[in-house]
DNA sequence: TGTAGCATGTAAGCCGTTACATGATTGA
DNA sequence: TCAATCATGTAACGGCTTACATGCTACA
């Protein structure tokens, strides 16, 4: 019942929480780890499938969540419901625990810092690169929003998803903006 | 010599390198740590002391990194300067190695997501909170843009902090604008 | 019949943190 | 003289990833 768990943790217990407001009869690791991917990911982290498992062992042996296994064919799979006791752990964590501050490893921003070592076209070259994968992960986060639509009881994941839409535009705007930068100011040497 | 480094040793390599550019004797682990809790701190991470010298330790063994001891009273202190071979890593890395897409682990979109765990006033006042800190993170590295003028030699460094000047000017403003939405919604219920 | 997807786990190992341990120097 | 800051490291451990291992099911 010892309940120190890591925000992942959390984060796993909250897509258990939304998917007993739905009465399933609970999810897989497989179908969570899918969860995790379609949502965590854009502003956590989408863990491993062995790192799932391990969660749900874990959250199993506390008693926040309960399996619950279910026979078909000659194959028996495990599904996993939040309890009670996780309901109220994930309510606590919410309030309790200070939020810390959002943390962001930029590799483009890392990159361009110490753009004086490389040649104006390979600087350019990272800023499109970036650019392009920044309407990709829009593309697929729009995809997510619309599958959320204008239920009330989704209001909260929606606001999240256009907080994220909002920002892939903005990056990319201050990228292009950036790579613009870029081009000027090498143009204007020599 | 082998050099497979982490990013983050990457990332420390790189205030060497800016180091090596204004003729100092070098830095030592103490002064690394604060130049990367200046600028790294903000688009990547600042590493535990630990971890300075332990990444210090391994670019001496890859020959990226040399020491120079200078006794100073009865002590002794270790300053580093980046190599030759150091400069070649760090150039040939920046080349190479796909840039990866960034990585957010952003708490407060997480709770905001599960929102509908908690009250009204708890929701608005974490977002409230989170504007807060927003506004000292940014007159932080407004101090760190305002130290790197205008210089040419540190045009890039000042491009990124420009960046990050207009993030926090961005999730300020989307943040506010979520709490209005918050209000609203909560008022007209009933 | 074969392959893609569903499904579940263990083992090894990296990266990074906190805790622990130690001591010198500067300045109030 | 006392506290803050400078300075350097080791040990233990947590979180997470990749690699490994295994097998079922649906469908082309």
């Amino acid at each position: 019942m010892r309940s120190d768990l890591s925000t992942t943790s959390y984060a796993l217990l909250g897509l258990l929480v939304f998917d007993g407001e739905t009465s399933s009869h609970g999810l897989t690791g497989y179908e969570l780890k899918q969860r995790a991917d379609r949502t965590l990911r854009f502003y956590w982290v989408s863990p491993a499938m062995s790192q799932i498992y391990t969660e749900l062992g874990r959250l199993t042996r506390d008693g926040l969540a309960e399996p619950v296994d279910s026979v078909r064919g000659r194959r028996t799979t495990r599904r996993y419901r939040i309890t009670g006791a996780g309901r109220d752990a994930l309510h606590d964590w919410w309030g309790s625990a200070e939020t810390e501050f959002p943390t962001l490893k930029h590799p483009v921003a890392l990159r361009l810092l110490m753009a004086h070592l490389r040649p104006t076209d390979d600087v350019l070259g990272m800023l499109e690169a970036y650019v392009r994968q920044l309407a990709i992960r829009r593309s697929e986060l729009l995809a997510v929003r619309e599958g959320l639509g204008d239920a009330d009881t989704l209001r909260f994941p929606a606001m999240v998803a256009d907080w994220g839409l909002a920002y892939y535009d903005f990056e990319a705007q201050v990228v292009s903006g950036l790579a613009d930068r870029v081009r000027r100011e090498s143009s204007a040497e020599v």
